[in-house]
Order: structure tokens, then C-alpha cells, then sequence
RNA sequence: GCGAAAAUAGCUCAGUUGGUAGAGCGCCACCUUGCCAAGGUGGAGGUCGCGGGUUCGAAUCCCGUUUUUCGCUCCA
């Protein structure tokens, strides 16, 4: 079973690049490690998911508008989201038991421990005396009690101190001399403490002395929450409203793999849905089933999804579900819905001193709004479409068809136009209907080869339609037009082929 | 980052005790006059991930390194 998936994982990867989807970023130089670059075919069937998710956001809602926020941001925007203090991790690897640890949480627990030997105390003397029991006065003359508190305070104070001061040696030094030990193993053979920093870093200012240290964005969120009053004034939103985005984000992931599915570089596309307090739990709910019904009209299967609630909660958010794919490696995150307060938008007004509120007229008070958000991974997306598109089917004359079933209304290229012969003015035909189809539609042309072989190139493109022009065309402009997943043929005239293909690709009839 | 496995043509892979780099598919040209792949002829494409070493001689043995996959770890 798993090694099936894994069959099918390695097919994905290789079919994707062999077909022109995915490439290895950098390939003549071996690659750069959890970076991959859209090839031909993938950008088109990338920028169709994005339109698809942008139509269904922004046109179909009258109270959600996009923007566009650039990459780089003041630098303390990171400082509000909380991205400084959360993705900057001091990180030590027992060399037994090569697990890996946050080397600040065992220092922590370290002390926290002490604190429990004090509190044990405490309680000892408490069920000794009773009422008399003077708690206040016992802690701080009681000398074990004392000597555990003096202890933890000193740890902590280091710890801070060294963390400051981005002094690893000395955290080190605290967990040798505290003599601390692998929870698990008990084991104390420790490698040094090496800092993760999950934001990638760089300079703004081309000389190296007066540069700025920016970060490129860990997620595209904070673009929207700086430009929320910008946007609520300019395009006079009311509450409740959305502000959607697309972009790149950056993590410095210690672990990037599975292919696309986690990159150093990626795609977000997200929605921050803003709303009056109190009301951000009904909308979650509404957000939740509305993105499960987006995913659910491209057709990919109904028990590939699934929800996934969060029982641990992220420091900003009062409520947090993901939308789960079985990818070939099982079923994994692809899209976020939290509720996240209004942690986001209070920060920002902390830190740049800005109001960030909102008049409401029915209320007739200045609040700051709630938030709900709707993050799924562009890239993540990509992967779901193509490694379910991608099947193998025995056919009744007993061969195997590779074909990529990738919705028509995402497929690269939507029809492939080909002349039965090439030569008795057939080409020359199939280029005519090209040249008007290209107005509408990316479609291909394709001459070599028999035209059954060209039409299994075709179905392992993943293009939905084939157009084949034949000798009876010259007499009567019928055409034939076969379909990839049915492999069925019609016979239409030319005249028909667009709104053929038009239909089967209208945001209309996929989105409602 | 640790551990394990791997890296040979566009893809999938073979390559014997160290002795002139191969197959299938794909690609290109021409022929075959063709409606569901795999007819014929010809052709392009690889300093075997990279760098050292051993050897008369290395894809093959040794060391290092990079990348990938899986596990651990982390995950807003």
C-alpha cells in the first residue's frame, strides 16, 4: 500500500517533469534543495488555479476586493505578527538519540521543574498547619523553597540574557551545567545550539554600511492587515468585508521536501474576511463550508477532502481548521480557515501607533474588526489537481492509457487541433482553426505521428479536446472532436467548436 | 541538522571479478497515406552528480562533497 503511493508519488514527479510542469529550479547545477520552477505547461495550469480561486473570491463576492502587496515590508511589521520572537528558534540535537529540541523549552522545562519541587513544599506545609499556614511569609523564609525560586529566577534571567545577546555558547554552557538530559533518553551528548531563523533575510540599500535587515515575507496576511484602513477608506468597504491577495512567501524551513508540496519559496492565496467581535465564529463557519464547496466543484472526489480541526490554537486565533487532501503521501493541509481575533490588526495598532478601527453606523461605535481567514497553498493546489489527474487506465482492447485528467476548466491547454494527414490542404485547414480558436483559448497544433498516438500525447498532456480535421471536412467544415476523458467522438462543425469549448471551460457552469 | 538509501541519455533502468558506455520508451528527419500509442530507414543526445585518490586502466574500489528520496525533528 504505501509503497503503491510511493509508486505514484515518484510517477507525479516524473510525469510532471517529463510533461513540462515542474522542473528542479537550477537543474544544470544540480538543483537547489526544496526550489522547483513551473515549466510550460505548469504555469498555465498554476495561473488557471489562481483565476479560479480570484474568481470565485473577489468577483462573486461584492464585499471582497484583491490587492497586491509587495514582498518586502517594514521590518517591523515582523515584530508586530510576532514572527520575530516565533520563528527564530535555538535549536540542539542530542547526538544518542538524534532527536532535535528547542534548546530555550528544555532550559525552561528545566525551571519549571524547579518551581513544581517548590510548590511540592508549599503544599507539604499548607496540609502540615493548616489555617495557620502563613503562605506569604513561608516562601521567603523557608530555605529550600527560597533556594528553588533563587535557582529558577537565575536560569530564566540567563536564558533571557543569553537569548539577547544571540550568545548560543552560553546556552549551551547553562544545559551542561544544569546538567539536562535528553527527556526521551536520558542522554546528555549534546551538539552546539544553532539558531533556526525560518525568515529569509536581506538587505535594503545597495552600500553595505547604511543597508536596512528586511525579511522576505513569511506569509502574505500582514500586506493585508497594514492596507486594511487604506482599503476600507478608498474603496469605502463595510463591515463585514474581504481583502484577498495572491503572492510569494518565504520559509527557511529546516525540512523542506515532498516535492512541491513544501517549499522554500511558494504561493499563498489568501483571504482576510473582516468582521464585527462577536460575530467572527458564525462567519468561520460560513468561510469553512464555503471553501469546501470551492473544492468540491472542480470534481476531484468528495472523499479526498477533509476537515481538521486544531485543538492546540496558534497564539492569535480562536478557532483554526484545516481543509485536508489525500495527496499520495495521505492526506495532508491544503487550506487554513482561522479565526484570528483581532490579534493582527491590535498589533499593528500597538506598534505603529495607527488606529486601525473601524466606524460602524448601526453600532454607532469604533471597534477593531475580527478576523477570519481563508489561506490555502497555491503550489499545494497544483499537486492536489495533478497527482489525482494523473491515472492509468486499462483500455477494453487491453492496453494502458496514461492520461491526465486535470479539470478542462484548469487544463493548460484546452484543445489540441489536428490534421488526420498532413498534406491535402488538411494542415493548412487545422491552421485556420487555430488562428480564430487562439483568440479565446491556448490550444496546440500537432501533425506527427498517427493520429491515435497523438491523441494519447494529447491525453497524457492532460488537454481536454482533440479537433481533427479529415478529408470530409473539406467537403462539408464538420470536424471531429473527441474528448479526453470519455475518449468519446462527436462529429460538429467548425462553426461549433468554440462554444463547445467554451462551455465546457465557463467560470458559470463550474462555480454555481 | 542526524541516520539510511540513491544519483548512468529527455523518462524508466541495465551495466558481470576494474578492461572501448547500453536497452526500452521518448525526441528529430524522411518514408509508410494514417480515427485511439508502440510499421520502416536514418539521426541527435551521456567526459556515468561533482572533486580527489588507488591502478597500466575506474561508471565499477576508497575518501570527500553536492543533490534527491525515506525516517527523526519542526510547522502559523
Amino acid at each position: 500500500m504505501a509503497n503503491n503511493n510511493d509508486d505514484q508519488f515518484k510517477k507525479v514527479i516524473s510525469h510532471a517533469k517529463e510533461y513540462g510542469y515542474i522542473f528542479a529550479s537550477s537543474e544544470i547545477y544540480d538543483g537547489l534543495s526544496a526550489v522547483y520552477d513551473y515549466a510550460q505547461n505548469g504555469v498555465e495550469l498554476k495561473k488557471n488555479i489562481r483565476e479560479y480561486w480570484w474568481r470565485s473570491m473577489v468577483y462573486l463576492n461584492q464585499n471582497i476586493v484583491g490587492i497586491d502587496a509587495a514582498i518586502l515590508m517594514h521590518p517591523t511589521t515582523w515584530k508586530a505578527s510576532g514572527h520575530v520572537d516565533a520563528f527564530n528558534d535555538p535549536l540542539i540535537d542530542n547526538k544518542d538519540s538524534k532527536k532535535r529540541y528547542r534548546a530555550d523549552v528544555l532550559i525552561e522545562d528545566y525551571a519549571e521543574k524547579l518551581e513544581q519541587k517548590a510548590q511540592k513544599e508549599i503544599d507539604k506545609a499548607k496540609a502540615r498547619f493548616g489555617d495557620a499556614f502563613d503562605e506569604q511569609q513561608f516562601v521567603t523564609t523557608h530555605p529550600r523553597v527560597v533556594r528553588y525560586r533563587e535557582h529558577q529566577r537565575e536560569i530564566l534571567a540567563r536564558l533571557a540574557r543569553s537569548l539577547e545577546a544571540e550568545d548560543l555558547a552560553d546556552v549551551k554552557s547553562l544545559i551542561e551545567e544544569l546538567e539536562i538530559s535528553d527527556p526521551d533518553t536520558g542522554s546528555k551528548n549534546w551538539t552546539e545550539v544553532r539558531q533556526f531563523n525560518l525568515m529569509f533575510g536581506t538587505k535594503l540599500g545597495a552600500s553595505a554600511d547604511s543597508a536596512t535587515s528586511l525579511y522576505l515575507r513569511p506569509e502574505t496576511a500582514q500586506g493585508i492587515f497594514v492596507n486594511f484602513l487604506n482599503v476600507q477608506k478608498t474603496g469605502r468597504m463595510k463591515i463585514p468585508f474581504g481583502i484577498a491577495q495572491t503572492g510569494k512567501a518565504f520559509r527557511n524551513e529546516i525540512v523542506a521536501r515532498q516535492f512541491i508540496f513544501r517549499m522554500r519559496e511558494f504561493e499563498q492565496m489568501e483571504m482576510q474576511f473582516f468582521v464585527r467581535p462577536g460575530e467572527e465564529l458564525t462567519w468561520y463557519e460560513h468561510w469553512k463550508e464555503a471553501r469546501l464547496k470551492w473544492h468540491l466543484s472542480l470534481g476531484m472526489g468528495e472523499e479526498n477532502y477533509r476537515f481538521h480541526d486544531h485543538e492546540k490554537l496558534a497564539h492569535y486565533a480562536n478557532a483554526a481548521a484545516d481543509i485536508e487532501f489525500k495527496f499520495p503521501f495521505g492526506f495532508k493541509e491544503l487550506e487554513g480557515i482561522h479565526s484570528r481575533t483581532d490579534f493582527d490588526l491590535k498589533a499593528h495598532e500597538k506598534f505603529s501607533g495607527k488606529k486601525l478601527q473601524f466606524f460602524d453606523p448601526e453600532m454607532n461605535e469604533n471597534y477593531v474588526p475580527y478576523v477570519v481567514e481563508t489561506s490555502i497553498g497555491l503550489d499545494r493546489m497544483f499537486l492536489a489537481v495533478l497527482s489525482t489527474a494523473l491515472q492509468e487506465e486499462e483500455l477494453e482492447n487491453g492496453s494502458t492509457r496514461t492520461v491526465l485528467k486535470i479539470p478542462s476548466i484548469l487544463a493548460p491547454v484546452k484543445a489540441a487541433v489536428l490534421p488526420l494527414v498532413k498534406k491535402d490542404g488538411l494542415p493548412e485547414i487545422a491552421q485556420a482553426i487555430i488562428d480564430d480558436l487562439q483568440w479565446d483559448f491556448n490550444v496546440a497544433y500537432d501533425e506527427k505521428d498517427a493520429v491515435g498516438r497523438r491523441y494519447r500525447r494529447q491525453d497524457a498532456a492532460g488537454t481536454p479536446f482533440c479537433i481533427t480535421v479529415d478529408h470530409q471536412t473539406k467537403d462539408d467544415n464538420t470536424v471531429t472532436i473527441r474528448f479526453r476523458d470519455s475518449m468519446e467522438q462527436r462529429r460538429i462543425a467548425i462553426s461549433e467548436i468554440s462554444e463547445t469549448i467554451g462551455e465546457s471551460i465557463s467560470f458559470k457552469k463550474w462555480l454555481s
